[in-house]
RNA sequence: GUCCCGGUAGCUCAACAGGAUAGAGCAACGGACUUCUAAUCCGUUGGUUGGGGGUUCGAGUCCCUCCCGGGACGCCA
């Protein structure tokens, strides 16, 4: 926790002192301290803090909010916790002004903790997953597995920052209606690739993936499933091609810099007997009944409008009954909280799933489910249609090779998850000059090129006069440093991978303006000290929140 | 038809669970390189936050209603 996060906890509490101690001399009334903000003005004029403590009491006190924030403020403690000043201002805000020199300990504090700045305990060792992309190994990876993917593991990075223990998870949809399907649109290419006239499936994968993945197999074993009964021959295609897709996947998003801890097999709750244990235990509890054949888990006692069907009239379960098998077996692994990261094509399954882990007796909040807007994907200036049905789309190997692991995911996470992306190739790709992560990047080489001429002449912070540093630009951007590990933190609580991103933005334009006009190898020793320091807290800070974008740091641009 | 997510500057988006004068980037226009990297900086222009009601000290944010865009409503996943 950083020094900011610090004088504001402790200011907090002396809010809540002086309240009460205001109460107990019959100044004001209430009977619980309501929740209350301090938080950074948006105008610097308006104090280093400020709280609405004051307006929210009006209501219980019974009192004006300026003459409740007065009474309060009687009772403040100024001179601790390096509060300089504290007034009410306005329509009963109390601002606080803290003693300049409380910037200069940010510094040696950064120094001192590295690549570990902004890094926190508040997530208490948690055990969190964030289960994201799991795109059917049918096709290929499109754009929305590609922002899911930028997304869920930077949220992962944050969350690991913020001192929770993490578990990146890929759920492989490797069961079900598809996989037939799947099998079908294999054995056809199979059969055309070996010389057959053979249909391809109306509703088959119609991708040029799947094909090519056929070629290999053929030229590994060659026509040796010709004469194999239909069926097993399906199977030893379907496992093949499983296989390769997978690795494929794998492979493309760790060059998207996202590794998994755990690739979780859909398939494996079928044959563990996991689904069936579950079908159970809802049984037992009486939220099924058999209706047409089928049988059915009753939704509607949870708030949903309609019924769902569980296992379908032919005996096979639906995606939904693996899906609540799977969602117990996340919980019966021990993680406390579970975070899905699902397009908006899956919301409508939110509710239904966790009315389905409320049937079960497990608290619902225990999972969080992030919805996705989509992506829409422009190419000319025109809007590109995706499907994996016109088989024709850019997929994210695509993307990396075309504007770049650091630019696309930087872009991606630069949006709040629920809102619509739009997704300009071109702008992208030649957009290398005016393109964010640049500017975010240069202020990294700027400084590594400052460093690299003074090597070895980088003085520790705690040796230097710091008090040197008075330039309103050299203030500001200590200031912005030492928001860093708050930033961390409100990331990892509202689940906003996107602040960071912006953060990344706003700290990198306070050093360029810094660096406009302040001359950090200036003659003056002391002040040519004070600097290095402080554009080594600079570097320090960016690279460790572009590590948690998935954003390369370079040293030279 | 029901439900979900959006609608903020010409464009793409922010706005810290209701806060003080709604902010950035791009685009447009005008300036700044014999000086640590000009992939930079400074300045100007740009708004009835989709419309209309309501809640209160205070609304882009909450409630109601309508309009527009996207998505979901299957014994598919």
């Amino acid at each position: 926790m950083g020094v900011l996060e610090r004088i504001k906890s402790r200011i907090c509490q002396d809010l809540r002192e002086a309240a009460q101690e205001a109460k107990s001399q019959g100044k004001i009334e209430y009977d619980e301290l309501p929740s209350f903000v301090l938080e950074v003005p948006r105008e610097k004029v308006h104090g280093d803090f400020a709280t609405n403590l004051a307006m929210i009491l009006a209501k219980k006190a019974g009192q004006p909010p300026r003459k409740i924030a007065e009474t309060i403020v009687q009772f403040f403690p100024v001179g601790k916790n390096w509060v300089r000043k504290v007034e009410v201002a306005g329509p009963g805000f109390i601002n606080f002004f803290l003693e300049p020199s409380w910037l200069y300990q940010v510094l040696p504090e950064v120094e001192e903790e590295g690549e570990n700045y902004g890094c926190s305990q508040i997530g208490k060792g948690k055990k969190v997953q964030v289960e994201f992309v799991s795109a059917n190994p049918t096709g290929l990876l499109h754009m929305g597995n590609a922002r899911g993917a930028a997304l869920g593991d930077t949220l992962a990075n944050i969350l690991a920052a913020a001192g929770y223990d993490v578990t990146r998870e890929f759920y492989v949809n490797d069961a079900g209606n598809q996989i037939e399907v799947f099998g079908r649109s294999l054995e056809a290419r199979y059969l055309q690739l070996l010389g057959q006239d053979v249909p391809f499936p109306e509703d088959g994968y119609p991708g040029e993936d799947l094909v090519e993945c056929m070629r290999n197999l053929i030229n590994e074993v060659g026509d040796k499933y010709l004469k194999v009964d239909p069926q097993l021959r399906r199977e030893h295609l379907i496992r093949y091609a499983l296989k390769e897709k997978l690795q494929q996947m794998e492979k493309d998003l760790a060059d998207f810099g996202v590794i998994y801890d755990v690739w979780f097999s859909e398939q494996s709750l079928h044959d563990s007997g996991a689904i069936e244990e579950v079908l159970k235990e809802l049984k037992e509890k009486g939220y099924l009944y058999e209706k047409d054949g089928a049988l059915w888990f009753r939704a509607s006692l949870f708030g949903e409008e309609k019924d769902e069907v569980l296992v379908r009239s032919n005996g096979v379960p639906t995606y939904f009954a693996a899906d609540i098998a799977y969602h117990k077996n996340k919980f019966d692994r021990g993680f406390d909280q579970v975070i899905n990261i699902w397009g908006a094509d899956h919301h409508g399954h939110v509710s239904r799933l966790k009315g389905a882990l409320k049937a079960l007796g497990y608290d619902p909040n225990r999972l969080q489910i992030i919805i996705m807007q989509l992506v829409r994907l422009f190419r000319g200036g025109e809007l590109v249609r995706m499907s994996k049905r016109s088989g024709e789309y850019i997929t994210l190997r695509d993307l990396v090779e075309e504007v770049g692991r650091d630019a696309a995911r930087f872009f991606f996470v630069m949006r709040s998850a629920d809102s619509h992306l739009d997704f300009d190739m071109d702008l992208a790709k030649k957009q290398s000059e005016e393109n964010p992560v640049y500017y975010v990047q240069y202020a990294h080489a700027r400084i590594c090129s400052i460093l690299r001429q003074v090597k070895g002449e980088l003085p520790r912070a705690g040796e230097v006069p710091l008090e040197a540093l008075q330039e309103p630009a050299e203030l500001e951007l200590i200031r912005k440093i030492a928001d860093y590990p708050g930033e961390v933190i409100f990331a990892a609580t509202h689940l906003e991978p996107h602040r960071l991103a912006h953060y990344a933005y706003e700290l990198a334009t306070l050093f360029h303006g810094f660096y406009t006009t302040c001359r950090v190898l200036t003659d003056d020793p002391d002040l040519r000290r004070a600097r290095l320091v402080l554009v080594n807290a600079t570097r320090i800070t960016l690279r460790n929140v572009l590590s948690l974008l998935g954003v390369s740091a370079p040293e030279r641009m």
